[in-house]
Order: structure tokens, then sequence, then C-alpha cells
DNA sequence: GACAGCCTACGACACCTGTAGTAGATTCCT
DNA sequence: AGGAATCTACTACAGGTGTCGTAGGCTGTC
């Protein structure tokens, strides 16, 4: 896979991309609408702003249809948790996971299925 | 505890703040050396400002001691941490910690300490 | 006591991000 | 056809962050 890299994205950028993500391909009014559904209640154009400013990033694209463009994201959710954990374990846990696992395990509430399901992914992890 | 939320540090700042952490209270210029020493190579004044501007925002204090002024973190690593990581699952996972933990595990390394660290960590959620 | 050196206070500036208004083009409805 | 609704392209602007330079004050050393 291709590398990158170095895409910054502001909150309200990423919001966006949720937004993308989990509603698929849409227009910008369509985006504007799902964002209001979350309580994010922004203008039209500042949808617009968010979309042309992530195109040039290069992490959507949009393709005329019809009468308006439809935007797309161009990164998974993945690669994005992906270099959003990495910077935030470089910059508090120079890089080591564990750290923050044991903080997240401490301070953070777990269903019983989910503890049942990392103990799984433990147990795997003994090679 | 007081709550004091809402601070938002850069990540140069960040940076400040683990020199404060690590090699305790000190002077502008002892911070700048230590910022040096880890490649990043910022003017005195830069420093100075970094330090200017955390203490207003509460995350430093200072001290004259002699002729210059010592600062030192107000907050702590894991209280930084803590804000950091809700944020990114927030913004990221809805708030639900057990995806990011998953996306961790299967994603970083660990040692086989860390790992049996873990299981035990686990052992302890078993209400 | 005068100069060199370090210290802090301010002011600057560029770039990024969040937000939005306006204008011109296109489309739609009646 | 003509006005209304849309859409996109620009422009703007404030606040935050990263980076410094300059000026004025204090100190320490001959």
């Amino acid at each position: 896979m291709m590398a990158k890299r170095e895409v910054e994205l502001g909150e309200a950028e990423l919001a966006v991309l949720r937004v993308l993500w989990e509603t698929g391909p849409q227009t910008v009014r369509e985006v504007m609408a799902r964002l209001h559904e979350r309580g994010r209640k922004v203008a039209y154009t500042t949808v617009l702003t968010f979309l042309t400013r992530m195109e040039q990033k290069g992490v959507v694209s949009s393709d005329k249809d019809e009468h308006a463009y439809v935007y797309r994201a161009r990164v998974t959710k993945e690669q994005v948790a992906k270099t959003r954990v990495r910077s935030l374990l470089d910059q508090l846990y120079d890089g080591a996971a564990a750290p923050m696992v044991l903080h997240l395990i401490e301070n953070e509430r777990f269903t019983d299925e989910e503890i049942a399901r990392l103990r799984r992914l433990l147990k795997e992890l003994d090679s």
C-alpha cells in the first residue's frame, strides 16, 4: 500500500470524513445534513470549504454526478486511526504502545464481552 | 482534584512539557538545551514564548530563582494523556475504548512481559 | 564603572483551521 | 421566459501555533 503520510486533519475536517465513512459518498448538502443531525451546525459553504481543502490534501475525491459533486473518502478510518494513534503514542509514550493500553484498561470501561474478546486476542499473541 | 479541561496544547508545546516531566523544573536555557539534544533546534526566545504561553494556559508555573525563572509542569503526563486519549477516542471511535485497544493489540508490538501484564490486568477486571 | 552576556517583555509574521458571505453560473418550476 | 433555488469558486477573517527579532534591564568581571 502506498504511503501518503503527513496529512494533517483538523477536528472539524475529521468530523466530515466520519460522515463519509459512515454514510458513504455524498454531496455537500448531504454531508451538511448529516453534520447537522450530529449537532454540528455549520453553513453550507463551510462544508464546501472543508471538502475542497480535504480534496487538495488528497483525503477525499469528487465526481460530478448530475448537478452536484459527490465526495467520497479516499482514506479509510483504519488508516487515519493508525496515524493518529501512532502520533499520540510518539508524543506521550515515546512510541511504546503498552503504556497506552494499560492506561485504557485502567481508565475506561469495558463490557464483559469486550473483556472476553481482549482475553482471546491476548491468547493468540502468545506465539 | 480540580477540573481544568479545555487546555489545548500544540505539538511543540507538548515537547516542552515532556522536557519538564522528564528532567524536572528548569530554566528556559536548560529547556532549550534539552530540546536541542532531542533534535528540536528552536531559538531561545521561541522556548520562552512557549513557556510563557503555557503559563497563561496554566500548565506550567515559574519561580524566580537567582537570576532566571525556573519553570515546572503543573499538569502530569497522566492528566494530559487522559485528555488526549479521550479526545482521540471520541473523534474516531465514538468514545468506545475497546476498538482502540483492539487496534493497538493488533497493530503494535508488545514484549512477553507486557502481554503477561495485560493478562493480569484483565483478570482483575473480572469483577 | 564600563562592556559583554544573559534574561524577560513585546511585537511580528506566516500558515493552518474553523466559519462564512458573496457573486456568478446552472437548473428548475410555473 | 423569468424568478427562485442550487452549486461552486473566491475571498475574508479571527484565533491558535510555531518561530523569531529587538529592545531594555540586570549581572558579573576586569
